[in-house]
DNA sequence: CTAATGGGTCAAGCATGTTGACATGATATT
DNA sequence: AATATCATGTCAACATGCTTGACCCATTAG
């Protein structure tokens, strides 16, 4: 076990995260900007990008949003065509979303920014720290459920 | 070095970070919103308590927002007796901010939430996991001026 | 004395979120 | 066939939190 960490090593962690997270989402956020678009189209760009055919009600519950907050950026990138709606063959009630050429080109741009901040972090630590970051992380990432 | 990341990694990687970060915020934003506070209240608490005596313009600085959207979450830790402005000596145009026994009090409560999440992934993860995570999110949280 | 600075405040605007209510078409139930 | 339920869309009203612009006061610098 680990010794329980003093004041200053407590807040030198939470700092960490807390700047790590905003150099995270700067760049996207950036890129976003300029074609008008902000973070919930970012995120649907992903999780739709991450789950073709995904139902408006799964992203939804994925976002945790509600759907009025959902329709408008939706519409907005299905009327620029980077997502592209399908009723399914088994319901004709649910519309299945996917990416469009376009869509699938900018949520890689998105997704690659951010890639580029970690594979360099990753790279510059060595093969043991990224390791270890990915045990601490996947425990944190999974805290909120067994809090 | 690391072999490159492929797809799969990459996004593992983007969705720890992104929902060890909601975890990590979660229990913080219940306490305040029990009290009618929000995150630029606790900000706002986080900074003061760490810079005792920081002026409102350093403070705005820090914070990246601008006078106006400060001022109404300042005013409100004012009136709660959690935050007390005094005047510098030096230069009286100055307010120098600091916590109330109060306000000392409930961001060191925030603060713990956080540092409890933390410290058990930490302690879980042993002690060579703990020190990789930190490099690799010293490196991180330093990107956003090398880039 | 005058200009610049730190800070406060009012106003208008925009983005993003909420809840409530209602419409429509498709599927399920009886 | 009639009816209920479901997935989704949409309009409206409202709250919040951010922005910029403009103007104020008190204090300090020149």
């Amino acid at each position: 076990m680990l010794d329980p960490l003093d004041d200053q090593d407590s807040r030198l962690a939470i700092e960490r995260l807390y700047f790590a997270y905003r150099a995270f989402t700067a760049g996207p956020d950036r890129l976003l900007e300029a074609r008008g678009l902000g973070r919930v189209h970012h995120r649907i760009l992903y999780f739709v990008g991450r789950k073709p055919g995904i139902s408006v009600g799964t992203l939804i519950d994925t976002l945790g949003v509600s759907k009025q907050a959902l329709n408008s950026p939706l519409r907005a990138l299905i009327e620029r065509d980077l997502v592209i709606a399908q009723a399914s063959l088994e319901d004709r009630r649910v519309r299945q979303l996917s990416l469009t050429e376009d869509g699938r080109m900018l949520e890689a741009r998105l997704t690659e920014i951010q890639t580029a901040l970690l594979e360099r972090a990753f790279a510059e630590s060595g093969r043991e720290a990224t390791e270890g970051w990915h045990t601490v992380m996947a425990r944190l990432a999974t805290a909120s459920h067994t809090v």
